[in-house]
DNA sequence: TTGTACGCGTTATCAC
DNA sequence: GTGATAACGCGTACAA
């Protein structure tokens, strides 16, 4: 209907040149105050926008970040998320969503699509499948075409670049330090593989923190998943063979999940069983009883690595130095610990 | 370290023009085999990749959607990216998500930048202020601009252009059948204000549905928040002053929160009160009783609204003629209600 | 079979 | 003060 007006557009209608129409436009001083007036009423009248994609191409810059995360329906992946956002948008950036949806190939076709031209940097966090196949060609290339990145949360020391990450060990230590100062000596651990970066080291903090407080360590209180899906009859086997009075969970779900199945078995909570969860979300504040969480604060990590990242993005600066920054997590207190 | 390279920096070192190498990575039958190979090879050698951006000037087709949400910590909303992204990915497009916060700047400022030649189209929800407000000027200058549009959930008449709803009266009226049906009698409704255009089609369809039972409406039996937040006050009262057997909510936070208040007050879930949640997220699945919940089908609502916009995007089709799906919603039963 | 020229919309440089 | 020209990277109609 309305189709968008260009510079050459005004040019034509005015009977000027496009570089005059241009400079008036940015204000310049080489034109006169008339010309320039004419101009910049006929633009505003016309709603004139100077078109995203001819400076993306002139200026070899996007003002567009890209995001590859695993999974968008993931309260903590949102924070994060969020918190790019916020960032970005002060500056004047845009923000690219792409899911890999725990995938691989997904991973890589993102990153090819994103890599050419249509971002000017990276914020990531990997996907399962990719931290199994332990294969990061894809995220290399990337890196060494100089593109800006910065990885988030699930990250690997196979690759070079800024990332951001909560203390996931320290999370898991202080959720013990709560159980044991609560009088608790039987503490399990529900977790996942340890393909995963965090459940890795959060399996980790649990191991020193028991070691500190002079707790032996017994492998048969800690029960590992495969995957991040709940699987009824590995919970249910676990808490009939297994007498526990303290349960940390890497996430909420399996929190939630084995809440439920202790309340079934007349069990009182946090009395007879406390639990802690990791990952502060929705379902922690709104469980009954409520959750008591290890905070990953997503909003801050979002935040922080939009900034390393623009910082890259708009310094010149050839030199290669990385960073990491390691947010301290928090423990919420609520009414699943004593 | 490893700059991008172009047609012309193969075209320089082969010694050919570039527009050969153009044709030859194009496979065109002009050129020979031999200089096809050789091209190819050296640009596969050196990972050649076209510049999107530079594509995307030259025909004035970006392959980028833009997504305009109120809110990205919602789970609802997430669910509907997911959707639009499956679907879009699978067909070429990337996803640009942005995030109004709910409020009508951010609303604007977003879609004034992503209009300016990131996008090929839009698709989006409005923000509770700019319903608010009822000013939709920022929307009719896109689509006056040619810009495909498509709305979803949060829609308004004010603007001509395809929308996905689900029908949420609808939604409504399987809710209090089902408390009819199971000899519920005083029936409330737990809602917003009525400029959130889904608050509104609910409360219509609960009085409908009322009706259609030939149970007497009590305007009193309807709590009316101000905005999605929890007012526990207002809930406190509430259920201090009236009698209810069954409580429908607009939102699953404010069926947790009810939950909890009539568990504080002895009462038990169903058999005194019977609780039915709108959008069946997390909170309904794993609430303490697990809640019945009206579907919003997120996934499937992205990805008919992605089809619908693709679908404009591609046909040069001048004629204006836009459509609206409506979706089914749909009961499921937990044990929040008998 | 290969190359030239042009245009997409913008900006920067330089000439008038 | 204003305008012509080149360049960003690509694709394509047309010329050689």
């Amino acid at each position: 209907m309305k189709p968008k007006i260009t510079l050459k557009d005004i040019a034509r209608e005015l009977e000027v040149s496009i570089s005059t129409v241009s400079k008036a436009l940015k204000n310049s001083e080489e034109i006169s105050r008339d010309t320039k007036d004419k101009i910049q009423a006929f633009a505003k009248l016309y709603n004139y926008k100077p078109n995203n994609i001819a400076v993306s191409l002139k200026n070899r810059r996007t003002k567009n970040i890209g995001v590859i995360i695993p999974d968008i329906v993931h309260h903590f992946f949102t924070t994060v998320i969020r918190g790019i956002e916020k960032y970005a948008n002060a500056k004047g950036y845009n923000v690219l969503v792409c899911v890999s949806n725990e995938g691989y190939e997904r991973e890589v076709i993102n990153m090819e699509l994103l890599a050419n031209g249509s971002i000017d940097g990276f914020i990531m966090s990997l996907s399962t499948e990719t931290q199994q196949k332990n294969d990061y060609n894809h995220i290399k290339e990337v890196t060494d075409q100089g593109i800006p990145m910065v990885m988030f949360d699930r990250v690997t020391d196979r690759i070079n670049c800024d990332k951001v990450v909560i203390d996931d060990a320290q999370g898991a230590f202080l959720a013990v330090k709560k159980f044991v100062e609560s009088g608790k000596k039987k503490i399990a651990l529900i977790t996942t593989d340890d393909y995963l970066s965090v459940g890795k080291d959060r399996t980790e903090g649990y191991k020193k923190a028991l070691s500190h407080y002079n707790i032996p360590l017994e492998e048969s209180l800690i029960l590992k998943l495969p995957s991040m899906e709940v699987e009824a009859s590995a919970f249910d086997t676990f808490f009939k063979t297994q007498e526990v009075d303290a349960v940390l969970c890497v996430n909420e779900i399996f929190a939630i999940h084995a809440m439920r199945l202790v309340h079934g078995m007349n069990k009182r909570i946090p009395e007879d069983i406390s639990f802690i969860g990791f990952t502060d979300g929705l379902l922690s504040k709104f469980a009954m009883p409520s959750l008591t969480a290890i905070a990953q604060h997503g909003e801050l990590m979002g935040e922080e690595a939009a900034r390393m990242l623009i910082e890259k993005v708009e310094t010149e600066n050839e030199e290669e130095t990385f960073s990491t920054t390691v947010l301290e997590p928090t423990l919420i207190e609520r009414a699943s610990t004593l």
